[in-house]
DNA sequence: TGTACATCAGTGAACGCGCGTTCACTGATGTAC
DNA sequence: TGTACATCAGTGAACGCGCGTTCACTGATGTAC
């Protein structure tokens, strides 16, 4: 977002941050299909084909966007997580995993452009963490909180080994069916309920009574 | 699918089938973005405008494949559900449940293409469920799981309300992540290690001891 | 400090592509009488 | 049983669109000496 005298000179200074920006701008109203060199180009103020001075092709673009997209996903994250205040190590531990939990579905359902872009491009030489920096990556993060949780006892060391497989599911699950699938559209209470269940039953087969 | 030797009349009488059927194949191959009437209406041998005689527009046209794929997922559901022979009621009823949530797994991993298109159109007038007929909405499917495992004792009553959430959530999640998320390329094992950890906290979670 | 030169980061024009959609049409079919 | 006519289900040509990508280029920048 630059100020409306941008009379710069030749070069940009800083296009592939722009193009990213405006990436991420596209996606967020658009998703995944809306995100085009040609666009992103545009808004950024810079001919069609400057793009490729840094970025391969777009899918390679697309790929950067997808990241920053998941990057937005881990920001919030931290965020709530970092709003937990209980003094009670136990059920701190506990609370940083539900905010933590609430963030992402709450990510889907006021983002789910960035949402579904993040989870759209193919990234075959990425990591599968799935953000550039492990500080922010939605995936370090849910390991952050399962490592808590068996540190303050409330989840036990043996159920620790893919614990981040239920959990991810299960968060994932719903915010995808919320917004693509068969719970699109589901009244705002109802949408509380089946959060509500989602984590209760997280809740029983995961941790300790 | 016709035989090389097609010399239909001028009225090819079978055309919506037909487009379907090409739209269900370029779903399978490509997704959802590959499903475009033009590419549809030469593969069912028919000029590409004569589409619109069955079809209001494109997104009407991808709506109805999608729900073919979903229908081809609830075939599947009713395949796995079907082969489940235990004796004991309670047992039968549990194996059920299984057999229908690594149904849906199995769809997603072999199918990719159907399982994307199947969550990918919006349609903004047909019911929440998801599949035309009843019989094979993978959501009826699991709902009548459900009941089923109250009536033999295995789900207390309280736990049935919402419980579709739940376990929509669970199988549905893994599936995601494991074909567009930071699972995707989980190694063989790991897949099944994945399914087993969410089936387990889902019975957990959800069933009584 | 100045200058020659390599390199970098943009520009502008052009290509090919395949799509969705609309138009006026024509051949085939069914039906009223 | 035959015929006139309405309706239906296709055809063929055309339009506009916006994209990705490549090409030869030019202006700006940095650096060796």
């Amino acid at each position: 977002m630059q100020s409306g005298t941008d009379q710069r000179s030749y070069h940009h200074g800083n296009l592939r941050t722009a193009l990213l920006d405006a990436g991420l701008e596209l996606a967020r109203t658009g998703g995944p299909a809306a995100v085009l060199l040609r666009t992103a180009s545009r808004q950024a103020g810079v001919s069609h084909n400057a793009a490729y001075r840094h970025f391969a092709n777009q899918e390679d673009f697309v790929a950067a966007v997808a990241e920053q997209c998941m990057t937005q996903l881990g920001l919030l994250m931290i965020e709530r997580i970092d709003g937990v205040t209980a003094s009670d190590p136990a059920v701190r531990a506990r609370m940083k995993l539900g905010a933590l939990g609430r963030a992402y579905v709450e990510f889907a359902l006021a983002e789910p452009g960035w949402f579904r872009t993040a989870f759209s491009a193919v990234r075959p030489h990425s990591s599968a963490v799935g953000a550039g920096s492990d500080r922010v990556s939605p995936y370090v993060l849910l390991g952050a909180r399962l490592d808590e949780l068996v540190a303050v006892g409330e989840l036990a060391p043996e159920r620790r080994p893919g614990a981040e497989y239920a959990a991810w599911s299960g968060v994932h699950g719903l915010s995808s069916l919320l917004l693509d699938g068969p719970l699109r559209e589901l009244p705002e209470p109802e949408i509380d309920k089946a959060l509500q269940i989602v984590f209760n039953i997280l809740d029983r087969g995961l941790l300790r009574a």
